[in-house]
DNA sequence: CGTTGTCAAGAGCGGTGCTCTCGATTGTTG
DNA sequence: CAACAATCGAGAGCACCGCTCTTGACAACG
């Protein structure tokens, strides 16, 4: 349903070139002014027709906003993945700071972009299914630096606090699926970095520590290698 | 400017009330629908008067948002401070994750309001000068828990990794005037957990993990348990 | 009492998302 | 090839928004 291999008719082509016009117009939009500013309207007028031609291809401003973020997750996820890819895969504290400092880069050169998937949910906008894939592919990402370190013999640190049995649960549960060979700890361990790592870039794109930081690249940085000890990625 | 202690004239009197009915109906307005619901129009409509009789107290959308902010900050900081003010002063670590454990009861009591403070920064919007006091309530909470931890002989746990320059000159100079009794090591400590703190809190909230946490309390009790271990609460 | 300042109300501007209709164009099929 | 159906852009219109300006009523104060 997504990807018509090859439009055959005229006017399938001419309407997918429009569809993926009206996405740039409509990304350039969101990151020069910001998701509230981004309008159909606007949309319609730079592209030089009617409002009312747009709804022939994005039925709702929430469908179009559906398709820029998985746009975003997957600009995000891929400029993570190349980051980490371009370290020699035994540099393994490397790697995970490769994929931090090219998660945050990009949250720094596309703000808005950044704030639409990491900031305050859209009210009234539910994310459909095909956001999912998207969504996992920098905590795979990390997920995949931890697997490389705890099968080539590293260790992640051992918990200060004991794991209850509820999060020991859930940890366990998402394990099996997405890093069969962490055991609970170093799931743990992935979630606090995961959510460490956005809340990090999220305080700094978003003036939590105004007047606190100045050098936030030294501060992120700190952060991180802090975190990828933790983890035990630099044994 | 803020507070005329006593209202003298009764055109003063019914000025002072209206402002005040005007800020809870938008604050009910912004915790049922979300601050893109939140327009004067439907503010002076449910008042019974029209839309810019309004403008009269507020002289635009964003003051009456700044109002809601500030608000916001106070009501989740005196939150925090009544919890962390019933636990016994020598429970350190009970202390702190009571006052952890308030700033998630309330966000998830008023998510659209966390939203409003901790999520995308409104676009077009700069937060006054009168916002960074009720804002710092949380972190001078967690600071004076910190503080009376070191003061009474407990070690903050010695860092993984070494600190930067950058980032030490950044840390000395927000502890001289924030927290005297704190060393370099403590500070960056408070700094991770402030960030650590919101980040699990907006994780929670704003859905990014969903199909991996289902306790998401019991999660949250072991990721600020494991916080406050490293703040050295628990020795 | 009269002046002065504050008030609510109303009309209006330009913007929004979205719906519906209409005529033109295009693609397919008999 | 011609008739039909699907699709398209355009336009008008609905209800809403933030905000501005003017007008007339009212209260406070000298």
């Amino acid at each position: 349903m997504t990807t018509t291999s090859a439009p055959r008719t005229a006017r399938e082509r001419a309407r997918a070139e429009l569809t993926s016009e009206i996405k740039a117009v409509a990304r350039r939009q969101l990151t020069e002014e910001g998701v509230g500013a981004l309008s159909l309207r606007a949309v319609a007028r730079e592209l030089g027709m009617v409002s009312s031609a747009v709804y022939r291809y994005f039925p709702s401003r929430d469908e179009l906003l559906t398709a820029l973020i998985i746009d975003t997750y997957d600009a995000v996820g891929q400029a993570a993945e190349v980051a980490e890819a371009a370290v020699d895969r035994s540099d393994l504290i490397g790697r995970w700071m490769a994929s931090c400092r090219a998660v945050r880069a990009w949250a720094l050169a596309n703000p808005q972009a950044y704030a639409l998937i990491f900031g305050s949910p859209i009210p009234g906008y539910a994310a459909p299914q095909d956001t999912i894939d998207p969504a996992v592919r920098i905590p795979t990402l990390l997920l995949a630096v931890l697997t490389d370190s705890v099968t080539s013999g590293r260790t992640v640190a051992a918990a200060g606090v004991p794991l209850p049995r509820a999060v020991r649960r859930d940890l366990t549960a998402v394990r099996k699926e997405a890093a069969p060979a962490l055991d609970d700890v170093g799931m743990a361990r992935a979630i606090t970095a995961w959510t460490m790592l956005i809340g990090t870039i999220s305080f700094e794109l978003f003036g939590h520590l105004h007047n606190v930081i100045t050098d936030y690249e030294a501060h992120f940085d700190f952060e991180m290698h802090a975190l990828g000890h933790t983890l035990g990625l630099d044994a």
